[in-house]
DNA sequence: TTGACATGAAACCAATAGGTGTTATATACT
DNA sequence: AGTATATAACACCTATTGGTTTCATGTCAA
């Protein structure tokens, strides 16, 4: 894994799947690196190495409690994804703010909002 | 990069700075490889290699127009990122149900909670 | 205090990521 | 037809990823 010199970000942190599931283990409650370990199929020091990621990027924190370090999830860093998807979020999918921004920015156009049977 | 055998997903796809830019650059406009490398400091194969990537996550579609071959976003696959973050959503940001996790949680925790002069 | 246990740290490894340059191919222009 | 252009397809290089094993350190419990 890293351990490298430079921190990772938070969209480098969620690329890989284990680092995914594991954040998932963590919403529903604190666990120590062993008890993560349990779940899945490779070493705890691999693991230990995608925590130690997920902390760089802050989606996690660590305190030793005796002899193990328990993990908790910190989802406040998920702000910064929120934050890149609502950019785009105007683009799809989502009817009513894609028409917001049609309506925002482009006011010239020429828009008709037609009640349809599907409306009934 | 990779050019690699397997697929990649949305969420490796959007790891990368340079293709989180090359996004935004083509959620204003359709552009062409040549055009999309003008905007970097890398070579066309570089930003050709990018794009593949982020077409196997199909973020963008390209088409061939004459001799180029332009690209344009196809946002929809965000929904899965989208998705994915709505899990953790009730995490954060909404104090209540922050509090409802920890109480249901982590009971065993020495939580206070202080009133203070800003809650006045 | 002696062991068992949980973690930390280091060295190592194969595969992939991110970049380069070169060559080949298809299209467009005159 | 002949030349310039835009991209594709390779081969290649280096750093980083994701994993391993081994050894050292600190803590709990008997």
């Amino acid at each position: 894994m890293s351990t490298s010199l430079q921190k990772h970000d938070v969209f480098q942190a969620i690329a890989d799947p284990t680092r995914r599931d594991i954040l998932r283990l963590l919403a529903d409650k604190e666990l120590s690196i062993l008890e993560i370990t349990g779940h899945f199929p490779m070493t705890r020091t691999a693991i230990a190495k995608h925590l130690h990621i997920l902390s760089e990027a802050e989606l996690v924190s660590g305190r030793k409690v005796g002899r193990e370090k328990r993990f908790r999830l910190q989802p406040e860093s998920l702000d910064e994804l929120k934050q890149w998807l609502s950019y785009f979020e105007q683009f799809w999918h989502n009817k009513l703010s894609m028409l917001k921004h049609i309506v925002e920015n482009e006011k010239e156009m020429d828009i008709k909002v037609i009640k349809t049977d599907s409306d009934k």
